[in-house]
DNA sequence: ATGTCC
């Protein structure tokens, strides 16, 4: 049997791209784990703790079958980014540090009519109207602001909210995971304090890895499903990647927090207290759910109104109606997210609390969840490389189902940390490269943020988006290239 | 990721 072996733990290949950490179960793990990996990825993923932050996953009281590390697997808070773990909804537990503090940090793709030759040469005028009309980074504010009032309506109505106060069209809630509104949330559940921060950051992009960018396809991988999903080369297309903001990141603190305090015995049993846990079934696990649903709702709001105020830049640069310029929602998918959802384990249906932190759901065709107007051919993955390698689109894989509760991989995933990233580059520099050597226009509050966003910090975008389409759990759809970059 | 320290 082939095996790997990382710095005290052993993995055991299962077949190409798919290999297994055994459960032992003197160690207290309840199922094995599996990372889904070329050797190269392998090789980068087992350079940091999430390896063993996995191993520290399958500890979870309730659960199933095995704990998940996506092809872009990176150590993250308890649980590792690109993670994946499924727990029995009724007799399990739900865990903030799986799902990620920024909740529902996301992407949605937006289409247009556009070919590369209507931007080309026009960058710079793109770029800064995109900076001047959408806030980036810290305490900038955000395109609505608005009271605890409006912030509870939006907690509780998701896109519907943006749809009543014209920030949407009913065609963006049809082309949105679960149609921009988890009807769970609970804002009351929500902390007040994090109410108050978010009052000013609905339709804000934040800092760190969030952005927007206009990007052009290079390739189209799949002519049948790229037709489906209104692709063609050439075409210009707008990737918004943000989430929850400090209202997000404010209830996942005060949640772990409340946990560790009200289940203390609950988490001593785990070997990580970041992996803090609330039992399935208690106040606590009840609480936090609908907090969270909540602040998904808050998400999805915060990038439809960025995506709204695009169509109105984009109408100010080409001088046409968003609507002729065909800006219309390809969709919209959660990258931070636990969720009730109903998957076979060993032969029988069973409700989990399926948690996806930096891994995006992959439904094939056919999943009721899914849209109308992909429930035939599968939904669209979006994943989101770098600033100097692009991003792509995928469909979901008919063998996410049976392999990783419908998921695959969210991005490029980080090989260097912030701190290093900011020692080893110099943002004007990263800023000038890409310009000149790449054609790419980034525009960013902090030049700090660019340097810790640079290319070289982030793993090979296509070597994850071949393991994913080999394994038949995401399939290759389309490549885009940025034309212009703006950050916070 | 994040009013990058309650």
């Amino acid at each position: 049997m082939t095996t790997y072996d990382a710095d005290g733990i052993t993995l055991h290949k299962v077949r190409d791209y798919v290999w297994e950490i055994p459960q032992d179960e003197s160690e207290g793990m309840r199922a094995p784990a599996r990372v889904l990996a070329s050797e190269t990825l392998l090789d980068e993923i087992s350079d940091d703790m999430s390896l063993q932050q996995l191993k520290n996953a399958t500890h979870l009281p309730g659960i199933q079958k095995y704990a998940l590390a996506m092809p872009d697997a990176h150590q993250g808070y308890g649980f590792p980014v690109g993670g994946v773990g499924a727990t029995d909804a009724e007799n399990g537990c739900i865990s903030p540090g799986a799902v990620g503090f920024d909740i529902n940090c996301g992407v949605r793709m937006m289409k247009t009519n556009l070919r590369y030759e209507d931007v080309r040469g026009r960058e710079e005028e793109l770029v800064e109207a995109l900076f001047e009309n959408v806030p980036t980074g810290l305490g900038a504010g955000g395109i609505f602001e608005g009271s605890v009032a409006d912030v509870n309506r939006i907690l509780q109505g998701g896109v519907e909210w943006a749809l009543a106060e014209d920030w949407a069209v009913p065609e963006d809630l049809a082309h949105c995971e679960d149609e921009g509104k988890r009807p769970d949330a609970e804002p009351s559940k929500v902390p007040e304090e994090a109410k108050q921060r978010g009052r000013k950051q609905v339709g804000s992009l934040g800092s760190g890895n969030h952005f927007l960018e206009v990007q052009r396809v290079t390739d189209v991988f799949r002519e049948d499903v790229a037709r489906e999903f209104g692709l063609v080369e050439d075409q210009v297309v707008v990737l918004i990647h943000c989430g929850s903001r400090g209202l997000g990141h404010q209830t996942c603190q005060d949640y772990v927090r409340d946990i560790e305090k009200r289940h203390s015995g609950f988490v001593d049993q785990l070997p990580d207290r970041d992996l803090a846990a609330a039992p399935a079934g208690s106040q606590l696990a009840e609480d936090y759910y609908g907090a969270m649903c909540a602040c998904i709702n808050f998400a999805w709001v915060n990038r439809q109104l960025i995506m709204h105020r695009t169509r109105q830049v984009f109408e100010d640069v080409f001088d046409r109606d968003w609507e002729a310029m065909e800006m219309d929602l390809l969709y919209d998918v959660a990258h931070n997210i636990a969720k009730k959802e109903v998957h076979e384990v060993n032969g029988k249906e069973k409700e989990l609390f399926v948690h996806r932190k930096g891994a995006t759901r992959a439904f094939p065709a056919g999943r009721p969840e899914l849209p109308a107007a992909y429930r035939d051919v599968g939904q669209p993955v979006i994943i989101p490389g770098s600033m100097g390698a692009g991003s792509y689109v995928l469909r979901g894989g008919e063998n996410s189902l049976s392999e990783t509760f419908g998921s695959t991989a969210h991005g490029a995933g980080r090989t260097m940390s912030r701190t290093q990233a900011k020692q080893d580059y110099w943002g004007g520099d990263v800023q000038t490269d890409l310009r000149e050597q790449q054609h790419v226009y980034v525009k960013a509050q902090s030049g700090a943020t660019i340097a810790e966003e640079a290319p070289g910090v982030y793993k090979d975008v296509d070597e994850v988006v071949r393991v994913s389409d080999a394994l038949g759990i995401g399939d290759k759809v389309a490549r885009t290239f940025p034309v212009c970059n703006i950050k916070g």
